[in-house]
DNA sequence: GCTATCTTGGACTGGTCGTTCCAAGATAGG
DNA sequence: CCTATCTTGGAACGACCAGTCCAAGATAGC
């Protein structure tokens, strides 16, 4: 009997996304939620609740949808340390140029703007799943006999996704995408066994 | 003849700039600032400008008060990779426990936040100083046999710099002391001749 | 086509935003 | 003490904030 949504709710999560992703939590305001979708504030209360449910649902998806699919390439990937340095041309690649340049991370933003728990939550999560995915494709390339002898697999991964938050924020503020690829590089040679 | 100031300007602007470093620029508001130094609107904007000439200014004395004696600890120990090793130590403590515990470094906060022109030159400076610094330290560790041949040290140095930007990230939204020290040390330790 | 139910547009709320303005107050040279 | 000059308190500004509300519109089972 009722009526139904006249819009695709997770293509609307998609540009809220973008939204919050380029401009920030803090400074978009709902006004430009509903320009940039074209619904009202009925319907966006109504499907999402308030703006901080919105962002948060916003993350959540950036997480899934974005960052996941990265660290599922990296996991996919057995070559071991040629599979993180892929990752962070990848990295590079998308955060200086295309479509998205200059945007940062969605969670490396986050983790500069709010004490929110919810957000707090989404972080760490964000951040366990890189850390894992580094540690496995660091175990992979020692198997592969490419590491230098007696690193902590588990601190070397926390390192590198440290790295990957500072490569993210600088690249918002406009950072040279080869100063970058040169400052990443030069952290993956020094794990190695057979160095340059 | 002219009235005087009733108030120190920079003490002022120390109160402003812990506001700010605090609670991010977007999410403070002018009121804060007046109840926070007792200051009437009309002193603060005869004397700072508007609320982006306000926030500049706190950075740039951020930079310069809290950021500067950090470097210069760093530039002042000769040490080589244990002097690189306090700082890192010194930075999580900071970070972690005492009167500015999870408030971040305002300067990497300020990376996420906007695209202002005059920020992102503070920035870049900062960014600069301790990249040479970070350089400098390594020179030194050098040339006291402390490295691993091979190492590109401009490289290493750009990468120790994006990993300090990871933990004042990560020491903002919450993140374990332990966990990242960590990292820092992991990172280190790949760059000592004598691993392990 | 009727009706119960949900959705939608958009006016409206009280509050807060950054900023401006001016009269009253403070100051120090004359 | 007078007065020119700057500072200060606080009221006021229009714009915008997140969020609410309700009548009008759309839907689908009957």
């Amino acid at each position: 009997m009722p009526d139904v949504k006249h819009f695709d709710p997770d293509a609307v999560l998609e540009q809220v996304e973008r939204l919050f992703w380029q401009r920030g939590a803090a400074t978009t305001g709902i006004a430009e939620v509903v320009a940039a979708t074209g619904l009202s504030r009925s319907s966006l209360y109504a499907t999402y609740g308030g703006k901080q449910d919105l962002y948060v649902r916003a993350l959540r998806r950036y997480v899934e949808e974005r960052s996941q699919p990265m660290f599922q390439a990296l996991a996919d990937d057995g070559r071991g340390l040629p599979a993180v340095e892929a990752f962070f041309d990848r990295l590079i690649r998308i955060r200086c140029a295309g479509e998205h340049a200059r945007w940062g991370c969605m969670a490396t933003n986050a983790n500069a703007e709010g004490a929110d728990p919810a957000v707090r939550q989404v972080l760490d999560q964000h951040h366990d799943r890189l850390r894992t995915t580094m540690r496995a494709a660091l175990e992979a390339a020692d198997a592969q006999g490419q590491l230098a002898d007696g690193l902590d697999l588990d601190a070397t991964a926390e390192s590198l996704t440290l790295l990957a938050y500072g490569v993210n924020l600088r690249s918002r503020a406009g950072a040279d995408p080869a100063t970058l690829r040169m400052g990443t590089s030069a952290a993956l040679d020094s794990l190695r066994r057979d160095r340059s």
